[in-house]
RNA sequence: GCCUCCAUAGCCCAAUGGCAGAGGCAGACGACUUAAAAUCGUCAAAGUGUGGGUUCGAGUCCCACUGGAGGCACCA
């Protein structure tokens, strides 16, 4: 090497940490992705990427959401729209207060300083965000707008306080809300989940139980139905009806759910919820002996945890509570036990037991030795009745009634619907339905988070705090004690706490708990609209415009969790007048997990991939090319599986071909090579439908394939020159920019044009230069293909039909076989079918 | 126990019911080089987890099974 030729040598070469330093500050200036500018006259379209928890540095996890999340956002910036795609930080929660109280810091501060750091990685990372439109859920800016969104719900009879046992963290000594339990363990801690009786702020959710449910029909297609049935599973509507049955010595009826009323003449006892008023109630209005055996019971009870419920065979255990209800049909006096095989928060807390015909039943009537009835005629598969009063199992299929007086003789449904006729007439029962979604718990005894904006005096009770005195800011930290202990931190900061009552004026206490950060979350896409506003939420008219989001992209771990809260706040909103929709998120893309080796990474595994080290390593677009490359983004991306290093060998390939264009920009391509115009075309007719399909690992392979050709293309007879050559690198350029903007924006530049190929519209494809005028058409005997032949694409079917029939590797196929059928579909194939 | 989803070259993955291969990784060979790397090029490699069925024709649709992933679960 000669020092002449060095500097060219510099300008030939694609150095990834030079084009990374090049193209940040040219883009802070351009600012491409500006969605608020006035004027705008672009279509307007909402992508939007779940916002992260900031427990740290951006890990591999966030590169690949946010390298998909920004091939739809360019995507669609490029084909001419006004896209929002915003980005904040869901920054209120428990590991910042855990990471305080272990390094004795403000949560505050550890915060901050970790979206300072994530904020700077996606910078980096070239996502396009519009950082015009950022929130931070832990800004008093943002809280004091969830708190107007807890009043909302409060004045409309939807956040309410409860006395009942709740699911509670020992470890995060702070209550858990349903959805945060996972196999009796803490969503975040994983310690075993125990209960606790206390007063708690829930949302209604339930009241919107059904619609939460219809609507996912709605959503059918443009979510995946994996979600779907996730949520179905959840929300678990079951319809039945409910019986009234009298008791002994009780004024009161007592009602049971059940879904089989059909079986109501098999009732042969009752259970009810140990851990129900109701129990305590029976059990004390009894004798002595029970009233003991209740309360040790109740004790065993107490002390066990939701992994030994769990447990599938786990003995049935119950205590008779020697009272009696009355069976409504026929009068029978069915004996009452009490049992923790029956929750007490589904449906009534008290079931009728038909053991003949339910497992649980039946293994508790086994177990008490108590009578078992045959009511529905159920066959094995030789035809022989099968017993379960005298067999080893119950029978829950559908047959025939039996030993049920007016119902004997009828199939299932028959009987439910008259049963529930006989039970309405009596005033005794009705048809109804009954969810598996409990309502929502959202307050916590934590500090960092969103406070409760409630005050409680003695003389008016529960007192909204006025909304001219909102936010009800979070005190400082300094001197509260924050390590968990069971009562909220909060109500250590005294000068806080005390306050005079909006309404009469005496002495009265602020409420001292903070919300779910999953409140937070169900509504901040719409916050992004005026991310600033200290006027409204968001405005309504914005809403409308931009509202609600076209393109929901995130992991599937919030399945159940954050998109069933997001979409019960969105239809609440919607009936208090605000939104004129009623699902948040019209379309939505689940991408799967970052794995090493096969597991999820982590730490004590000893499997973790640095995302920076990756960055450090490959570059950029290398690492943004290998999540979209690497397979369907709902799969999960094993990274030992990957290459970024073969993507940054391709990105280098394309960025050379680049250079290796030597015509003017400008060049109309029109007589072109024939060959790579073809190629540019058909690529320009397959790459949209396939990003718009979310097929992005095609989309690529499409763009590599191109660039193949246009290898071939310089090196072979056309030569740099040729316009076809510089038709396909320019589109090679705009295409990539969506995977390696980096790379694209330099060969943008390399090509002759003005920073911005992010706006650079792709051509239409010119389906004239991919018109054949022959193909070549396949002969098959018995689908088995035996002969080609190359044919005008306007063939006829006879023609074509001939033309098979006359080939001689067709007619040795055949051999002495009698032809039976021949298939033609011209121009493409004939398949002669023989006998 | 109930309900989803998945299975294609050594590996990651393509394939509107119509010739199993688009693309990549790894591999072999060649060109360039004193040599190597890089680059450019050429090649090899599976009959689609198993067994049935529908069809003129099945990787694709249906059924069963095996293996893997996930959800719900004492929810009456």
């Amino acid at each position: 090497m000669t020092e002449q030729n060095a500097p060219e040598m510099a300008e030939n070469e694609y150095d990834v940490a030079a084009i990374q330093e090049k193209w940040l500050p040219v883009w802070d200036e351009l600012r491409p992705f500006d969605s608020g500018k006035a004027g705008d006259t672009r279509p307007k379209k909402y992508v939007l990427d779940m916002f992260p928890y900031p427990s740290g540095d951006l890990h591999m996890g966030h590169a690949e959401a946010y390298a998909l999340g920004d091939v739809i956002s360019r995507y669609w910036v490029q084909k001419g729209f006004n896209v929002m795609h915003p980005i904040g930080w869901d920054s209120f929660g428990l590991p910042a207060e855990n990471a305080a109280i272990k390094r004795g810091l403000d949560p505050k501060g550890w915060t901050y300083d970790n979206i300072a750091q994530q904020k700077s990685s996606m910078r980096r990372y070239a996502c396009s965000f519009d950082w015009d439109r950022v929130l931070v859920t832990s800004d008093p800016i943002y809280y004091r707008w969830n708190q107007w969104l807890f009043l909302e719900f409060y004045n409309k009879g939807l956040a309410y306080r409860k006395n009942s046992n709740v699911n509670w963290c020992p470890s995060c000594q702070t209550v858990l809300a349903n959805e945060q339990v996972v196999q009796g363990l803490c969503e975040r801690c994983d310690s075993v989940v125990t209960k606790k009786a206390l007063t708690q702020w829930y949302f209604k959710v339930t009241d919107y139980a059904d619609r939460l449910l219809d609507d996912l029909d709605t959503l059918e297609g443009n979510w995946p139905s994996k979600v779907l049935s996730m949520q179905r599973n959840w929300i678990g509507r079951s319809h039945g009806a409910d019986v009234q049955f009298e008791i002994e010595g009780r004024t009161e009826p007592v009602t049971v759910f059940t879904t089989r009323p059909d079986t109501l003449f098999g009732a042969t006892f009752m259970v009810v919820a140990a851990d129900s008023a109701l129990a305590a109630e029976l059990a004390a209005d009894s004798n002595p002996e029970v009233q003991k055996a209740f309360t040790n019971y109740l004790e065993m009870v107490k002390q066990s945890n939701d992994i030994e419920r769990l447990a599938t065979d786990r003995p049935k255990t119950g205590v008779d509570l020697g009272r009696f209800a009355i069976n409504p049909v026929n009068g029978e006096k069915l004996p009452i036990w009490a049992s923790d095989y029956v929750l007490a928060d589904y449906g009534h807390g008290a079931i009728m037991a038909v053991p003949a015909h339910d497992q649980r039943d039946f293994e508790f009537a086994k177990a008490m030795n108590l009578p078992i009835r045959t009511v529905v005629d159920v066959k094995d598969e030789a035809g022989i009745s099968i017993d379960p009063a005298t067999g080893d199992a119950p029978t829950t299929a559908a047959g025939t009634l039996i030993n049920s007086g007016p119902l004997n003789g009828l199939g299932k449904l028959e009987a439910i619907d008259k049963i529930a006729t006989i039970l309405e007439a009596d005033g005794k029962g009705n048809k109804t339905k009954n969810f598996r979604l409990r309502d929502w718990l959202i307050s916590r005894q934590r500090y960092w988070g969103t406070p409760i904006p409630i005050i409680h005096c003695n003389n008016c009770g529960e007192v909204p705090v006025p909304a001219d005195q909102l936010p009800v800011l979070l005190p400082s930290a300094e001197g509260l004690d924050l390590k968990p202990k069971g009562t909220s931190p909060l109500g250590g900061a005294t000068d806080w706490v005390n306050v005079d009552c909006p309404k009469c004026g005496i002495p009265a206490k602020r409420d001292t708990d903070t919300m779910d950060t999953f409140v937070d979350s169900s509504w901040y896409f719409l916050r992004f609209l005026s991310p600033n506003s200290t006027e409204v939420a968001f405005p309504v008219g914005e809403a409308k415009a931009w509202a609600p989001v076209d393109q929901y992209v995130g992991g599937v771990t919030h399945a159940i969790l954050h998109l069933l809260y997001a979409r019960f706040v969105t239809k609440v909103l919607h009936d208090l007048g605000y939104l004129d929709f009623e699902e948040p998120f019209t379309r939505l893309l689940n991408q799967g997990m970052v794995l090493m080796g096969g597991s999820a990474m982590s730490k004590s595994r000893g499997n973790l991939v640095a995302l920076s080290e990756q960055l450090d390593e490959h570059g950029v677009d290398a690492v943004r090319l290998t999540m979209s490359f690497a397979g369907p983004p709902e799969e999960d991306i094993d990274w030992a599986d990957v290459s970024p290093a073969g993507s940054a060998k391709f990105l280098a390939r394309a960025w050379r071909a680049a250079n290796d264009v030597k015509s003017a920009p400008g060049l109309s391509p029109v007589g072109g090579n024939a060959e790579l115009r073809k190629a540019t075309h058909s690529f320009l007719r397959d790459f949209g439908p396939l990003i718009e399909n979310f097929k992005f690992n095609v989309g690529v392979a499409k763009i590599m394939e191109l660039v193949n050709a246009l290898r071939k293309a310089i090196d072979g007879a056309a030569g740099g020159a040729d316009p076809a050559v510089r038709e396909a690198a320019e589109t090679v350029a705009k295409a990539l920019s969506l995977f390696a903007p980096y790379t694209a924006e330099d060969m943008w530049q390399k090509l002759g044009h003005q920073p911005g190929v992010a706006l650079a519209k792709l051509a239409e494809a010119d389906l004239s230069l991919l018109v054949e005028s022959s193909i070549v058409a396949i002969a098959q005997v018995d689908g088995k293909v035996r002969d080609k032949f190359e044919v005008p694409v306007d063939i006829t079917e006879d023609a074509l039909r001939e033309l098979a029939l006359a080939s001689d590797a067709v007619k040795k196929a055949i051999g002495d076989k009698e032809v039976a059928n021949v298939i033609v579909r011209a121009p493409k194939l004939v398949n002669i079918a023989t006998k």
